[in-house]
RNA sequence: UGUCCGAUGGUGUAACUGGCAACACGCCUGAUUUUGAUUCAGGAAAGUCCAGGUUCGAGCCCUGGUCGGACAACCA
């Protein structure tokens, strides 16, 4: 019958949850905060929020978590929306905590009087002294037995701007000797005299994450907040916050986040590598940020089938980017248009094919897809092929051109070397060969069987390109347990432009959204900065090569 | 010296809750192929961190270890 694909532990418990009548559908949000661009991460994790409610019939919001105005920013705001509809996804609604302020307030208030919150006077270092350690328990403030009274006035004042930024906090009364650290007495609130990019210069003390996420999740009835594993021993405190607030009972639930092999994967490292120049942006094809994936050609398809393919679980992982550039290939086989481009030309004249004469000889646009259209591609006596399609000395297993050896040009007839023609200094100018006319694509008669297709452009017909060819940014596989700064990873040749490029003249028309497997080349797409008729195109993802994997073998 | 989380082929994820460890990527072999791609067929690869225990039977349960990760920002 229909065979059940396994669940994973996120949609067994909502699965649960349903059954057991605990919800009739399931609400769940998507947190980030506005300080820096969507990566790939971020990518699994809208796939688990927006995918379980997807699946099971429930709604998924957009939360900004834009608790802290000095790091974030509307341009943070505006590139997030857009990545996760590029990634296929609509949230219900639109929310940030910033709309909570208020009501956020209102509940440390709460917290006041029950006597479970006051206002410290402590300095930072003051307050970090007073943590403890994990084996050392605590110390309770001087000013943890304040009256009630004072502290719903103290509170008041902090909020009408009384006091300088660090000169006081809101602390919740818990207890210093708890085993977990988060529940020692933990800041709630801290003066900021900064801008908000939404509340602008209204607030000035600005709650931390720990007193905004729980109660911004219980203010929208979210009933399963979806969060990564370093947020297990906040999840006391979230609860404590619920409970002493009776709000919403809105529950975490963590899950392992998303680490690439050679792939830098914090927000903190993206930043530095953008202003410190090591790439040209957020959208820095080189960059696993959505943006940057996006301009090198991904496609939104191939994400979340790689996001299906990883899983969720709560163990560390470190998954192979071959694993993303499988997924990639396997979409772009499927859609992307076949050109011919010829990278490192080499000329090739057909000494019996008529000077000035030319045939439009028809291609398919994408043998993998019937529906596929073909173009008409011009064909004259002189061509360009790639270099490596011709080796003077051929090994005996190299099925391409060689001097005396014969090869299929793709789409078009089969040619046979017979002289090559070199420079003073020894360097190949030209290959002279001749054409077999009865061996037309399509339609030969020939009889000859050929074990090699090359691909080529007419000379007088190419369109002149320029390629960006990227490798990986990192030299290192594990950068999470590398040592020291990141910069000694950067790998130099990560791109490469070359601009002696030549394709048929079918790629006038590329679009930016279109896809194309520029033969044995791999898969590229235009990039959207080209400027004026230059054709800028960014390399997506290389083919496999078996030939390569051959040659190294001997 | 603490608390919490975790441990299954090279990588990642499964295993109907106690019944011969499966799927995908990668790797190897062969076939097809107008691009050494794609497609197709087959194969190698873990006996489930270790040691005990319960049981007819343990990756799943119990006990004790080992290893890895997280936790002491007025960040999220």
């Amino acid at each position: 019958m229909t065979e059940e694909k396994s669940l994973n532990f996120l949609e067994e418990i909502v699965e649960n949850d349903l059954k057991s009548g605990k919800y009739k559908s399931i609400i769940t949000r998507f947190p980030p905060e506005p300080n820096g661009y969507l990566h790939m991460g971020h990518a699994k994790s809208i796939c688990l929020n927006f995918g379980l409610a997807l699946k099971y019939g429930g709604k998924t919001n957009l939360r900004f978590d834009d608790t802290n105005p000095v790091t974030e920013e509307t341009e943070y705001v505006d590139s997030i929306k857009g990545d996760i509809q590029w990634l296929g996804f609509q949230w219900a609604e639109e929310l940030y905590a910033s709309d909570y302020f208020e009501k956020l307030f209102e509940f440390a208030n709460v917290l006041i009087k029950k006597g479970l919150a006051y206002v410290d006077d402590s300095t930072s270092e003051e307050i970090a002294l007073q943590k403890g350690t994990p084996t050392k328990a605590g110390t309770e403030s001087p000013f943890r037995n304040r009256s009630i009274e004072e502290n719903l006035e103290l509170f008041a004042s902090m909020r009408a701007g009384k006091y300088k930024d660090g000169e006081k906090v809101l602390r919740a009364k818990i207890d210093m000797g708890h085993i977990n650290m988060h529940m020692r007495d933990p800041i709630m609130y801290r003066i900021k005299h900064a801008h908000h990019h939404r509340t602008g210069n209204a607030w000035c003390i600005y709650p931390m994450y720990d007193f905004a996420h729980g109660q911004s999740d219980a203010i929208e009835n979210i009933t399963h907040s979806i969060c990564t594993l370093e947020f297990i021993p906040h999840r006391e405190l979230y609860d404590w916050f619920i409970n002493n607030l009776e709000i919403y009972p809105s529950h975490q639930y963590e899950f392992a986040r998303l680490n690439l092999t050679y792939t830098v994967m914090s927000k903190r490292k993206l930043l530095q590598l953008v202003n410190e120049g090591h790439v040209s942006g957020w959208d820095d094809p080189r960059m696993p940020t959505l943006s940057g994936v996006r301009r090198r050609g991904y496609t939104p398809e191939s994400i979340r089938d790689f996001c299906e393919r990883i899983g969720v679980a709560k163990r560390e992982n470190l998954i192979d980017v071959g694993l993303l550039e499988f997924c990639v290939r396997e979409h772009l086989n499927k859609i992307a248009l076949r050109r011919m481009v010829v990278f490192d030309p080499v000329k090739v004249t057909l000494t019996n094919y008529p000077e000035g004469k030319s045939e439009m000889l028809p291609g398919e646009d994408n043998p993998e897809d019937p529906a596929a259209a073909s173009r008409d591609i011009p064909f004259s006596r002189e061509l360009y092929i790639e270099a490596e399609d011709f080796m003077e000395v051929a090994p005996k297993k190299y099925f391409r051109l060689a001097p005396g050896q014969m090869v299929r040009l793709k789409s078009a007839y089969i040619i046979k070397c017979d002289e090559v023609v070199k420079d003073a200094d020894g360097k190949i100018r030209e290959l002279r060969c001749s054409y077999v006319p009865e061996s037309k694509s399509g339609s030969d008669t020939s009889g000859i069987q050929v074990k090699g297709t090359i691909h080529w452009v007419s000379v007088a017909h190419a369109v002149k390109i320029t390629t960006r060819m990227y490798d990986r940014l990192f030299k290192v596989e594990d950068l999470g347990s590398a040592e020291g700064d990141f910069k000694d990873y950067l790998n130099p040749d990560s791109l490469q432009v070359m601009d002696n490029v030549y394709a048929e003249p079918a790629i006038r028309s590329a679009g930016t959204t279109d896809r194309y497997q520029f033969l044995r080349k791999g898969y590229f797409t235009l990039d959207p900065d080209a400027k004026g008729d230059t054709l800028i195109f960014n390399r997506t993802v290389t083919l496999r090569d078996m030939w390569a994997k051959e040659t190294k073998k001997h």
